[in-house]
DNA sequence: GCGATTAACGAACGTTCGTACTAGGGTATG
DNA sequence: CATACCCTAGTACGAACGTTCGTTAATCGC
């Protein structure tokens, strides 16, 4: 590896704990050059503009979403197995700390730019969307498995499992309730118990 | 009403449209007064410091929402009614856009301050507290009247409702999905369903 | 090891940020 | 109507912002 590919990778992973506390907008060359003993200068030489950092910071965590939740869970058995194993990542996701002290980067992105137009919107939509199809997948597996209930709408079904995320992130990382979840756990087992199939097929 | 306090009024109720759109960060003084002609200065003598702008922006947003809210929603009867009230006036303020052009200036400024201690995260907990509270409040009226199940647990039944609502606001500010909005309902329908008092109290 | 390429630097650009001052005009009260 | 006070504008400040420049130092391919 070059070795300008190397510092690159080395300023993108600090910049991804940065903007996950300050956020896209905050997230400030100077300040990202300071914490990495480089110049403002030369780190800037690495993207042609701030647009650019920020895309590739985005899309860094992205990678590190997909990595961390939704790669492994395809490890696990098809339906509810995998559906557990992707929530559980996810939760995990959503309180590790240490190389996201501000929570999930993708979260605070999606509230910062939900009304600005631009290419950042445009790769957060684009993300959000190849999520909300996997996690949908998922459940649809766990339909053809005889694990849930046919009549089940696997969109419905993910639009209820976010918000029970979304909802775990606000009161893990603004109110710092711990017990938020178990709270989640509890959330989602109702969910899946509401949607399972009455009797698994032979 | 002096004329201060006017002027305090209408640009702080700017300054709630502004920051629902850019933050309580990102919203600046400068541009604040453009938008209001008035003179950087001028409008800087009304507040000592920034901080005091965004806190009463904030106080401002809450008592907006407490307003259309909460408030109405008391006037219907106690139980699952007053519960669907709040809920709908809730989904109504989250789609609102006329001085919320950016969302949900307490939701954005949930993400933002999470992990930003000081005032304008103190007051925000505070306000989240006190909503948390009094939907939790609404929960055990419901049981109380017989319309809910008595082992229904209000936090978690609170914790549920909000993260539709917080699913709904995403769906619809970032993604530009109205459909989000049905959803929500059907899901509060079916969190409803499942703790169903079995046969309503004599 | 030499020459070409790349990486990093320091200084400076113009702009905007939040925050102090000082006056002068508008407003409310006697 | 006069006086006292409350607004608001103007000006200036130091710092930080993103960005550009020319130049040096390190690294790479041959």
């Amino acid at each position: 590896m070059r070795k300008g590919e190397q510092t690159r990778t080395l300023i993108l992973n600090e910049a991804v704990a940065l903007a996950s506390q300050l956020g896209l907008e905050g997230l400030s060359i100077g300040s990202l050059a300071e914490r990495l003993d480089m110049s403002k200068s030369g780190l800037f030489a690495h993207f042609g503009s701030k647009e650019d950092l920020q895309l590739l910071t985005l899309k860094r965590a992205q990678t590190l979403f997909f990595d961390e939740v939704l790669s492994p869970a395809l490890k696990h058995a098809r339906g509810l197995p995998r559906l557990r194993a992707l929530f559980s990542n996810w939760l995990a996701w959503v309180k590790r700390s240490d190389d996201l002290p501000g929570g999930c980067l993708m979260l605070a992105a999606s509230v910062e730019y939900d009304d600005r137009p631009g290419a950042v919107r445009d790769l957060l939509v684009a993300g959000q969307r190849e999520l909300r199809g996997a996690v949908a997948k998922a459940i649809r597996l766990a339909i053809d498995e005889g694990h849930l209930e046919p009549q089940t709408d696997p969109w419905q079904l993910t639009f209820e499992l976010f918000g029970i995320v979304l909802a775990t992130h606000h009161d893990f990382r603004l109110l710092g309730d711990a017990r938020a979840l178990e709270r989640a756990g509890e959330a989602l087992e109702r969910l899946l118990e509401a949607h399972r199939a009455a009797a698994p097929r032979a």
